[in-house]
DNA sequence: CTGAAAGCGCTAACAA
DNA sequence: TTGTTAGCGCTTTCAG
């Protein structure tokens, strides 16, 4: 304890046996006499014996932490507006320095997006009870990720959790290049022998369809997501395979990029080409709530006048009025999966990628 | 290269130098023969070299990464509704396994709330420059709290950068005990030798007092957030003295616990209590949302029958209609100080704590 | 300016 | 079952 914290060494002398005896009773605790183990507890407790981590990585080549790698730029299955536009009025901004990276934005908000927090909440609460940490990388340039792949081949992390945010991703394929344990949420843009989550993203877009069509819905529109990235263009065509399916064919469509904003443009915009629209699919909730402020302003009463639909089934359903009906992702549920799945892929480095595929559901409120 | 990685001792073998060498060209290249750098990092590039961490870090003391803890249960600045609370119709959740943890509900869904998010982004946003990653830490139990302890003191991070979710966390004083280098979001409840950063709650709260006067608002009322938490107590408190100042000695208020919910309920008693009143302090935006809906569900119009204002400026007030007119709480701002707090104090141990205090600004918006 | 050598604290054969 | 002994890969005196 002069110092430094106490090592082996000192709860071994304590306890009066060797190193090995202690970090057996320490670590497995197999084949170690009862008395003993008992004895050095007892050393442990009185020293106040903490593992070093690093001594032990060093030689188990095993960290306890994976990365969190929140990948790509722009934006994703949703972004928020970020809280710093619009400050028509900022007298000053108090004492702090802005050190924010080079984007100057503060990681252009991705992570005040509430599928963010979801995924953190999924990955957060399975991890905890393996006791593994997840470290937060953004791999938002390519310098950052060569960085992230970096930091991966140190050993600061056993693997990763990827979270990619936009369409072509190099990362996945860099992280399997270099043979680094990965599983990702939501389905390569290529093919990849890597593990990932995913959401049947196809189904979802058809069980909005089903609702509006059960509602006498005759006039529906959509608002898509970006047409680029998977999430966005498969809710889409789920939709409107749904709508075709009951006798429906042409769906009007606007591409927004899963923000409010973009959300209400679009519904502005079917508005003015639709005026008789009386359904809306939005593929994600955010873009609903836009929607819903567009459709509130133009004297269209929901649901009566117009059924909107949303999708994730994240915080903003619930803070709209009326409440979005909905298409549930189970983000926090996937997430936890990424992280069972990884941490059987550390375990057995050998065994095959695996692909989980969640189902959606529909979560009917006031909206629709 | 053989089924490992690279190591100093392949570098050196392949440049021809002694294993120092090489690790003085990798770390502060200081007092190394210009030729040997080039052929040391051509080596380098060569083998493909990264230095294994766990060495490092094991004799250094150093770990490159800091832990983000979010500690204590319940609600804090502010905690949106869970998206999947109200799910009326869930047919059935998908494949996974909901391993969640003791509390089944995903940690609390801490993490989505917009707070957390933006205490990520600055947090992210400053460490990243400097090659430090977080790695994220909950600390919601006893046992948590005394995990996250250990992790710290096996040197797993150098540091920790601490929000507290509730009033009386132990986690500070159970830090600065075993002497682990800390900063805190907002001041402790109880004195503590410690970091700290925090805002100017009670000028927030006179910031809003000055603009409803000035507005002409003859009966205001208050949403405090939960009073036994300093944010929500000073922030109502300067309200008070705010609207003392102008001549308003009496307040009405109802207290919240800074989710939407909690506000509708508090506006919709302070409405019925106080029909006539003209003018609303929230103390955080969530609150402020709630009360935006019952204000126009009871046929009130924003600003003109009411005026509204919210604090934090945090997502809901530009997702609101009107926008929120709000305090500003610089949280990314705050959170990156913190984290170069707690750099410095890696850096320099022996220095003493010191606190910054922002000032938040007044952002005028639609709702008043 | 460079190399040799001594550990950092731990785990894991290998003996006993 | 327990102890002894090598290292894991790196930094860092200390000589040269």
């Amino acid at each position: 304890m002069s110092g430094g914290l106490p090592t082996l060494e000192d709860v071994a002398r304590v306890a009066g046996v060797s190193r090995a005896t202690v970090s057996r009773v320490i670590n497995g605790t197999r084949n170690v006499d009862r008395q003993l183990q008992e004895i050095v507890r007892a050393a442990v407790a009185k020293t106040g014996y903490v593992p070093n981590r690093a001594a032990r990585s060093l030689v188990t080549r095993r960290t306890g932490t994976v990365a969190l790698v929140v990948s790509g730029a722009g934006a994703r299955g949703s972004t928020e507006n970020g809280p710093d536009n619009g400050t028509d009025n900022g007298p000053d901004n108090g004492t702090g320095d802005s050190d924010a990276g080079p984007d100057g934005g503060y990681a252009g908000h991705l992570f005040t997006d509430p599928f963010f927090g979801r995924v953190v909440a999924g990955v957060v609460g399975f991890l905890r009870t393996r006791g593994v940490h997840p470290v937060l990388i953004l791999a938002d340039t390519d310098r950052a990720r060569s960085d992230a792949v970096a930091f991966l081949r140190q050993g600061n992390a056993d693997g990763a959790l990827l979270v990619s945010i936009h369409a072509d991703d190099p990362l996945p394929a860099m992280l399997t290049a270099v043979g680094v344990p990965a599983v990702l949420f939501a389905r390569p843009t290529r093919p990849l022998p890597i593990s990932y989550v995913d959401l049947a993203h196809h189904t979802g877009g058809r069980l909005a369809a089903d609702r509006l069509v059960a509602r006498g819905c005759q006039q529906v529109v959509a608002i898509a997501g970006p047409l680029d990235v998977p999430a966005g263009l498969d809710r889409l065509t789920g939709f409107r395979d749904g709508m075709a399916r009951h006798g429906h064919p042409y769906v009007p469509m606007a591409e927004g990029s899963f923000t409010q904003e973009t959300g209400e443009a679009a519904m502005a915009r079917l508005l003015d080409e639709h005026p008789t629209l009386d359904g809306v699919f939005a593929a994600n909730d955010l873009m609903a709530q836009g929607a819903l402020v567009v459709l509130h302003e133009n004297g269209r009463r929901v649901p009566d006048d117009v059924a909107v639909i949303g999708f994730d089934d994240s915080a903003p359903a619930l803070a709209s009025r009326p409440q979005l009906t909905t298409v549930r992702q189970p983000v926090e549920d996937m997430a936890a999966e990424m992280a069972r799945l990884l941490l059987a892929r550390i375990e057995q480095p050998a065994q095959r990628p695996t692909s989980v595929i969640f189902e959606p559901t529909l979560v009917i409120r006031g909206s629709a």
